[in-house]
DNA sequence: AACATATTATCGTCATACGATTGGACTTGT
DNA sequence: ACAAGTCCAATCGTATGACGATAATATGTT
């Protein structure tokens, strides 16, 4: 788990950051004092402070300090920024922004999949779902086959920006599946409802395609409503790397 | 327009691996070199490649250099990768996955504001279309308006990934309105097309705000077409700030 | 009290040195 | 001649120290 100084540095400013360490419009900790709260030289912590600068997540100025922006101005679909919120756990409110989102998104990018779909797409989405097939039957990793087939997917639709959603979208599916898998059948359940998005994205159905997709985003989005609801007490909903193994 | 040496060298760097100055998986000079080319010292440089690292342009490894990422890595949510693309200019192809974008999004985002928006959300919104009327009747500056206008319903829609695309959103405004400034009646002819996506927030009318905000799609959409096919043998449509200001 | 000035904390930039990594060249053995 | 192992050097990664630039705060002046 240990890459570079750098990255990890990032990754723990940027996580203190997201999980609220320090609250919006307030300052963090100057220079030199990061530098040994982390161990790190005064490089680390500059080139760290400014790759978070480049997500939005703080601002910088000579006096000032380093001050945390206001959250609509973090950049929310950068993939770091997501695996930290992931990280921190996922709050209802973030959760239903991208229920919200993969509603919308979705379903257009499954139309334009089956529009525009090229063999070397199918083929891509086709071994995802083999995985995915087999990962329920003999067991195996059923989420990572499950992120490519819906990537695939995005991938398919031909569309720069909806396929960059795939990243932000992944932390839903993870948390998707996560519930899943506390049911009795599991993801297995829904391995047809994914045949019936890829085979219309085959035959080139736009409409078959949408419809498909909605059956299987309904499914997921009332499994995260149930949770949300029974766990309204609960502040956020983790997402321990534990679970993230399919039996 | 000078604002600091680290600004400047990200946006320097940033514009030309955008505009494929560099070809993908090619490598940037080693950093030595740029030193000497962008007359900086090699702080500046190194911290300014680690936030396009950030935004996902390049990736950097000892002995491997700095290279260009596939554009598919690109963080196409950020404003700075979008204001660089809006530079060097907005090709065809950029401009409809914008559209397609754009046609996925700002209806589910009207829908969700009618449902949604508050007093404080609206008042912005009566503010910029107020701005906008003016620009239109006499003189002014229309489109940073109309920003404003289309900015504030996608923050009424309650959801930060949503109110995340103005941003991206923006650039293909922009295009829209330096195109219909060239036409006889112009901005002005939108206005109250405007108004009814408005009225129909306020009044708490989904379907009829879905309805509005489609109408003006299809017409920006068309002006779009109309000239992505006139001006098929050009590569790229250009983005000069001089027509920017409504008469 | 209002305004101008000086102070100072903090980030911004520069310069230099050395460590770490890895692709490619080189050597060696068969 | 070819394959495998070894070494080298180019490039980024990290550390350190110094000084400049900026703006919030304190101080002084009218």
């Amino acid at each position: 788990m240990i890459k570079n100084v750098h990255g990890n540095t990032v990754d723990h400013l940027g996580e203190a950051v997201v999980a609220g360490r320090y609250a919006v419009g307030a300052c963090l900790p100057p220079e030199p004092l990061l530098c040994v709260e982390l161990g790190v030289s005064r490089t680390v912590v500059r080139e760290a402070v400014k790759s978070l600068v480049a997500k939005g997540l703080i601002s910088t100025g000579p006096r000032v300090g380093t001050r945390v922006m206001p959250e609509e101005h973090w950049n929310w679909f950068d993939p770091d920024v997501v695996a930290w919120q992931s990280k921190t756990g996922l709050t209802p409110g973030f959760l239903r922004d991208l229920q919200d989102l993969r509603r919308v998104v979705e379903p257009a990018a499954m139309r334009l999949a089956a529009e525009r779909a090229s063999a070397a797409d199918i083929a891509d989405i086709e071994a995802a779902f083999a995985g995915m097939t087999q990962a329920v039957h003999s067991g195996g990793d059923y989420i990572t086959h499950d992120l490519r087939f819906h990537q695939g997917l995005l991938r398919a639709s031909g569309n720069r920006m909806l396929q960059q959603m795939s990243k932000v979208l992944g932390a839903l599916l993870r948390t998707s599946f996560e519930i899943s898998t506390s049911r009795p059948d599991g993801p297995g359940a829904s391995l047809h409802l994914h045949r019936a998005v890829l085979d219309a994205v085959i035959a080139h159905q736009p409409d078959a395609a949408e419809t498909a997709i909605r059956v299987l985003i309904d499914g997921a989005h009332d499994d995260i409503e149930k949770v949300l609801a029974s766990r309204r007490h609960l502040p956020k909903l983790g997402k321990p790397a534990s679970q993230l193994k399919a039996a």
